[in-house]
RNA sequence: CGGGACAUGGCUCAGUCUGGUAGAGCACUGCGUUCGGGACGCAGGGGUCGGGGGUUCAAAUCCCCCUGUCCCGACCA
């Protein structure tokens, strides 16, 4: 391609609506415009790249086994009446009427509409398994869009489904695509890591998120460093046995009332009681579909509110307002406390080995000092804490890290649950019938690219990886009036894309400062300057954009010294 | 949905507090000079100051309502 032909409109400035770097630079390298919050347009830039990560994610799903489809985006309410999803997604399900008031939706994933296929075309085992896959639009209407590509409403996604006769079957379904995922990412030189996850919506019974180490990620994890354990914070289990517990002095039966005037935080409290934090214990109170709860843990631990979830049983769940909080512990906000408290109370397990504790005393301006367990009760003890770096790793107790994450991949066991809720059932080879066994696999492509530039920049732009880079090699000509300097870029250009390589030829009339710095800013992994001054000498210069190194190459061996780069 | 901030040529922003002729830099058009790291001169074009209402002789500026955008939390590829 031709620059001056391209639509490439590079910023000088940072654009003020973005704040992390894959989106300043995806704005800046004239890659995506926005048209409405989370919403993008892509330009042919990002097109290119689009293509190549697509490309990459194609063979990889092909080799597994996989066969492409395409997958209608807007789907009508049945299928998803029938999965149950249609009252449980919320909001999140951007919904509307046909003509004749039907209700629609814009499919956020399709497990309803692929579950709806497979049931009506899948009779017998001797089709099974079976693995289709699609690269399509998917549409959410998130609460909160942000960061440019990395969480947008509409996106673009690869999602793969598996269907199995039995859970051997299954299982190996899952772990070729969790290879196959391996691979995909591993191809797109994108540094990574495969976590536990908790499963949300989609449901099912296991699953492993494709984390693209990254400061910026919105998801943290934890790693350990002397086994393979890796998982979601949000789904860290924690070793029960491991709290240190009451060495200290069994203290004397008998709480005491002491004036906390305005100190509502555990900081504030401890700090005027002079105790430390792991010595309260923070009771919060939660609205949950079944009504208010206290929740109880351990001051200096945080509630995971996807464990409490699963553990009380709930899809609602959210802080209670001052209101509830008021009507619950007759205190306000900040005095919560677990005494003669009259809703149901479920403790963190760490609270169970606690005495002579520091809570609240559901009394303005008052705390009670010297707790123990028996002075309240509780009606479960459960995990319901996020891990800390202090915990140990629970499968071999080693020491935990905690990273943050971009989740670019999930891959969900799912079972039976859409087959069992739509009907999707074969008959086995004794003639009996079973449910079909699922799993589904998604990667966001959009956020992939986000997360390849968040780990592959530097101050003046884009690195890309040569796999997924819009072009491989730019052709910078200085002074292309200059016959000898346009005839030699005309020919490395022709010859280069003969070969197959994408070229780009930087034609425009812009000062050659111009173009060394758009030239940065999009990232190309091989620049070829050609110049006057080089020519004299039959030479032209090559830069690698990774590595800031400039070789000068006769101008007949460039082709060898490309090939040599860029094979492998 | 809760909390915070912002909205002025294509972009980045000043001007708002203290009401009085809409500005700068970059970008854009034409001509000329430049040409190895965001060049220079001259001449130009381009803005209902997010929208609506109000106060005032007078509103980008003060007041009310709405909309949009961004950031912090719960949702997820």
């Amino acid at each position: 391609m031709r620059y001056s032909k391209m639509l490439i409109p590079t910023l000088k400035e940072d654009p003020a609506e973005a704040e992390v770097i894959s989106h300043k630079l995806m704005l800046r390298a004239g890659m995506i415009r926005k048209l409405a919050t989370g919403i993008y347009s892509y330009l042919p830039l990002a097109r290119r790249i689009f293509n190549k990560v697509e490309q990459i994610i194609r063979e990889e799903m092909n080799r597994a086994g996989g066969q492409e489809v395409t997958l209608p985006s807007v789907q009508p309410s049945d299928v998803w009446e029938e999965s149950g999803r249609w009252n449980l997604y919320g909001k999140e399900l951007l919904r509307f009427k046909d003509r004749n008031s039907r209700d629609f939706c814009l499919g956020p994933t399709h497990e309803e509409v692929i579950t709806d296929l497979i049931r009506r075309e899948i009779r017998s085992y001797r089709q099974l398994p079976l693995n289709l896959y699609q690269i399509q639009t998917k549409f959410r209407d998130e609460i909160r869009p942000r960061f440019g590509l990395m969480r947008g409403r509409e996106f673009t996604m690869k999602d793969a489904y598996s269907f199995d006769a039995d859970e051997g079957s299954a299982e190996e379904s899952y772990d070729r695509m969790f290879e196959a995922y391996n691979r995909i990412f591993e191809r797109c030189g994108l540094e990574f890591r495969a976590v536990e996850a908790d499963t949300g919506t989609i449901g099912g019974s296991f699953s492993h998120e494709f984390m693209v180490l990254a400061d910026s990620g919105e998801d943290a994890i934890v790693s350990c460093d002397s086994c393979s354990y890796a998982a979601n914070v949000e789904k860290a289990e924690i070793k029960g046995t491991d709290f240190v517990s009451g060495d200290r002095p069994r203290p004397r039966k008998g709480m005491n009332k002491v004036s906390t005037p305005g100190m509502k935080t555990v900081e504030e409290v401890t700090g005027f009681l002079k105790v430390p934090s792991r010595d309260l214990v923070k009771t919060l109170i939660y609205e949950s579909d079944k009504g208010a709860v206290a929740i109880l843990v351990r001051g200096d631990h945080e509630v995971n509110e996807a464990k409490l979830r699963s553990v009380l049983g709930c899809n609602e769940l959210s802080l209670a307002g001052d209101e509830t909080i008021a009507e619950t512990t007759h205190a306000p906000r900040g005095f919560a406390g677990p005494v003669g408290l009259g809703v149901s109370i479920t403790a963190d397990n760490a609270v169970r080995q606690m005495s002579g504790f520091v809570t609240g005393g559901n009394e303005g301006d008052a705390h009670f000092t010297n707790v123990n367990l028996d002075d309240f009760k509780v009606d479960a003890f459960a995990d319901i804490r996020m891990v800390t770096e202090d915990d140990p790793c629970p499968r071999c107790n080693g020491k935990l890290r905690l990273s943050r994450g971009i989740e670019v991949g999930h891959v969900f066991k799912l079972g039976t649950k859409y087959s069992e809720a739509l009907g999707a059932t074969f008959l086995d080879a004794n003639g009996k019938e079973q449910l079909i066994v699922m799993g589904c696999y998604g990667i966001g492509v959009g956020r992939t690219v986000a997360a390849a530039i968040e780990q592959n920049h530097d101050e003046d732009g884009i690195i890309f990886p040569v796999p997924i880079a819009p072009f491989q090699v730019l052709i910078l000509p200085i002074n292309i009036d200059k016959n000898e300097v346009r005839d030699t870029s005309e020919f490395l250009y022709r010859s280069l894309n003969e070969e197959g390589y994408d070229v780009l030829l930087d034609d425009r009339d812009e000062s050659p400062g111009i173009r060394f710095k758009d030239a940065d800013l999009i990232g190309i992994p091989i620049r070829l300057t050609v110049s006057k001054r080089t020519l004299k000498e039959d030479v032209v210069e090559l830069k690698s954009r990774r590595t800031g190194e400039v070789v000068l190459i006769n101008k007949d061996s460039v082709l060898d010294e490309i090939r040599k780069r860029l094979s492998g």
